[in-house]
DNA sequence: ACAACTGTACGACAAGGATCGAACACCATG
DNA sequence: CATGGTGTTCGATCCTTGTCGTACAGTTGT
C-alpha cells in the first residue's frame, strides 16, 4: 500500500484563487523570489529541488522563500526522497491574476 | 518672465523606463498606493488634489504614500495655487511595465 | 547502525518602511 | 496683514520581514 509520508503531509497548498492581491504582490515583490521564478519559468516542471537553485542566501532563508511563494499560490512542492521538487503554477495563477506573473518575471530586474 | 515657483521646483519627476522593477513593485505592493491608483483609473487627469483622496491614513503619511507613487514613475504631480493636483501615467507606465498597471488595479484586493 | 545529504523549524537580529505629531512653507481670501 | 487651507519635512516609533545559525527530521547509501 502506497502511503503519503510524514513530511509530504506537511505540504499545503492553496488555491491560487484564494490568494489575496496583497499576498500575491508581496510575494513577488523580493528579488530572490522572483529569481526563483524566473528559474521555474525557463525549466520542466518537477526538474528542480530547492537546492539546485542558485541564490545568494542560506539555505534557512531559502527555505523561507520558498514557502512564501507556495503561500501564495506560485508553485506547487512534492517531495522525492530527500529532495523537495517544484513547479511554476502559471496557469492557475495566471487565471486569478491575468498578467501579473509575466509582468513580474519577463524581464530583467 | 514666468519663474516657477520655489514649491513647484522641489517636484521632480522620473523617467518611467529609468525606474527598475523592485521600484515598481514596492510601490505598487502597498494598499493605500493601490488605492490612490485605482482612484486616479477612474477619473479624469488633473481633476484630483492630494486632500480629495479619501484615505485611511494622516495626511503626512499620505504625503509619503504620493512621493513614493512619484518616484516610481506611477503619477505625475502639478500645483495649481495651494493645491496639488495628480495624474495617472498609465500610457508611460505601461510602456515600461507591460500589463504591469492593469494587473494590479483592475480588481479588487 | 552510521554518516552524509536535503530541507524545515525556531529563535535572534537588523534593516526597512509605514505611521504619526509637530513644525514649517506656500497659497488664497477676508 | 492675518487667518485658514493644502501639502511637505523631520524625528520618533512600531511592526514587518529578510537574514542567519543552530538544531532537528527524513532520506539515501555505506
Amino acid at each position: 500500500m502506497v502511503v503519503e509520508s510524514a513530511r509530504a503531509r506537511t505540504l499545503s497548498h492553496v488555491d491560487p484563487a484564494e490568494v489575496p492581491l496583497q499576498s500575491a504582490l508581496d510575494a513577488l515583490a523580493d528579488p530572490v523570489r522572483r529569481s526563483i521564478l524566473r528559474d521555474l519559468a525557463t525549466h520542466d516542471d518537477w526538474t528542480r529541488a530547492c537546492g539546485t537553485f542558485d541564490l545568494p542566501v542560506k539555505k534557512a532563508t531559502a527555505s523561507h522563500h520558498f514557502a512564501v511563494l507556495r503561500s501564495a499560490g506560485l508553485i506547487e512542492q512534492r517531495d522525492e526522497g530527500a529532495r523537495r521538487l517544484n513547479r511554476l503554477r502559471r496557469e492557475e495563477f495566471d487565471r486569478s491574476f491575468p498578467g501579473l506573473l509575466s509582468a513580474t518575471i519577463d524581464r530583467a530586474d
